[in-house]
DNA sequence: GATGAATGAGACTTCATTCAT
DNA sequence: CATGAATGAAGTCTCATTCAT
């Protein structure tokens, strides 16, 4: 029994990892539902055991990967006190993962999106979520005086926005990975954009 | 003769405008060439005479608006002096236009990318594009010592990706426009990236 | 007025000489009606002003041709009087009138019954017509004791099946044309299989 | 297993046996594959599951028809031992195997060749693998003294010539089948084109 | 549970034919 | 009369999903 379970985990494993690598390569209308069983070592109908669909199983895959991400954030988060670190943590958890994972920079930041008006709602919240933290610890730095009072909520989006466009352009570009480099030189602006002071030791210690 | 050539161009407009307005409201591949036509008041054969395929009619549309926008943003840049006003001037002129029609926002920001690997290459052309421009200014501000030194290349990428951010969000979100709202209190977190002071004479002027 | 019944007419043979070109080479399916407007130095509308439709319009070269065939096939005819001379030159008019129009030899003999249904009882009624002239001359050098009694029915159309597999052989390779020569090797067999005698001065005289 | 695979055989001759039947009906361009789906008790995508297109389809029944003909002609040649008779099996087999299959006949003989342009090399290379058959013979007879030398690529392509022009008229036309006896007429045409003495007895053992 | 053959709705595209200019 | 843009029916093929084995 015990048996069985497990390895119908490794299966549904093996279908969501198969996924990622196809629906980030393809994109999710050009990506058969064969190839991905195929590429898991399953028959079609084994998808559709472990998956009602294949939309389901891109949310799927969307939820996941979002919530490992936001697990990581947390993690990196609470490593920091002051609140400009942690929002800066944040930034540097989603690249340094995405900088050791194309296909999932890939999946989340191109592919995602491209999916479909159906995934458009999922999507737009796991930004919304991802801005919302670091807007919350914009807040809290306004609040402890460390910024200036500003606009929080477009600053978070603003320093999003870069960080995507970062990605997405290193994602789609065949060139070699420095995609953490980019992140050190993109630092500075976001920094002065809210009014933070540098905080050069940072960079050494994590990237 | 010269009557048949300006019907030609009419129909021919109207399948791009259909072709934009369906495109942007579905996605590329939910999208059918019969539904095209319809909202073209063409058949089938019509669009077919006038562009090769889906793929071509997408990539003429693609090119049709980035070169007009390209105009625009020229324009805009032209009237301008200051360097940093010229890139200011970039950004609110893809704006503006994208303020005043949704589905060229969607289209350009959301579709483009999303309709599949074939676009992809163009797409990122038209990104880089824009994105240059913006580098050109500010290397300019930094020439012209109205900024500090920077690296111009991710400053511009930066501003893009704040831009891109905040259109997407705004094109895909039912809520009422205010887009220009949106830049207004985006500009000055821009300014501060770069180290350029704020400027608000311009936003009296233009917005 | 004149001129124009004159211009009508030289146009419907740039069609019908262009429509035998583009079908012999393309088979009747594969051709367009506007390939077959463009080569006549026409527009679609004028391949319709002067036929029908497609199907009319093969239906028209088949007539053509085979009236033009038939002609030239009566002429060799009269000019002998042997009756297994005049069938055999309604076999060398073919030949030849082929042999110097591969196009027509292809039309005839591998498109023509290739085009579909429709078009079957018009090209086995011409066929039938070119068996029944070889039959009656074969009745009639039996009736003159030229040769002794045979199935000149089963004759004659065995004599047309070989003409047209060399035809055919010949018009859909692509080697060098030596359709007469190979005639020359086959009329021996052609004649003793009537037990006709050879008959070697006609050779030198028409071929 | 096993018996998963004899469902897709027995599936897959279905849809061999009915492409047959319409393509030989219809004519390779008018046969829709959805008809043939149909009369295989199979869906659309069942046909495809099975052959790539309808071309490879058609291919793919040329092929395997030509090889059974080919077979059941290698066997009657192996059960004679003059050569003329090992030739003259040759075609007894081709038009006996006919007889019995009016579809097979036409589609071999008019559809094959209609099919279009890419068809072509395939018909004309079984042609010429049947007409180097009698060949051969053919040129055994002469090297044992049985007839006389001839050209025998002239002789079998004639000979195959009128196999063909006679199974054409009978497959196309509409009245009963009498193809049997038209060939036991056509023989002593070919026999006497080469050369070659009646053998009255071979017809009433095998026709 | 797993497999993969089968389904069938639906997409893109073609092209003979028409008809306004 | 000629033109060629426009029509739209129809055909091939795809692929998410199902289900008998």
């Amino acid at each position: 029994m015990a048996t069985e379970q497990v390895r119908a985990q490794r299966r549904q494993q093996r279908i969501l990892d198969a996924a990622l690598r196809i629906f980030s390569k393809r994109g999710y209308r050009d990506t058969l539902v064969d190839e991905i069983a195929a590429a898991s070592q399953t028959s079609t109908g084994g998808v559709y055991f472990h998956f009602p669909g294949k939309g389901t199983l891109f949310l799927a895959l969307l939820d996941r990967t979002a919530a490992r991400l936001r697990e990581k954030i947390d993690e990196a988060i609470a490593s920091q006190t002051d609140p400009i670190a942690k929002a800066d943590a944040a930034l540097q958890t989603v690249l340094r993962t995405f900088s050791k994972h194309r296909a999932l920079a890939r999946f989340f930041m191109v592919e995602a999106l491209g999916a479909g008006n159906e995934f458009h709602q999922r999507v737009l919240e796991i930004h919304e979520d991802f801005i919302g933290i670091v807007r919350r610890h914009l807040d809290e730095a306004v609040e402890q005086g460390v910024i200036d009072p500003i606009d929080t909520e477009v600053a978070a989006r603003a320093w999003f926005g870069a960080l995507h466009e970062i990605v997405t352009h290193w994602a789609l570009s065949r060139g070699p990975a420095r995609l953490e480099d980019t992140y050190a030189a993109l630092r500075p602006f976001l920094m002065r954009s809210v009014g933070a002071a540098e905080q050069p030791e940072w960079s050494g210690s994590r990237l």
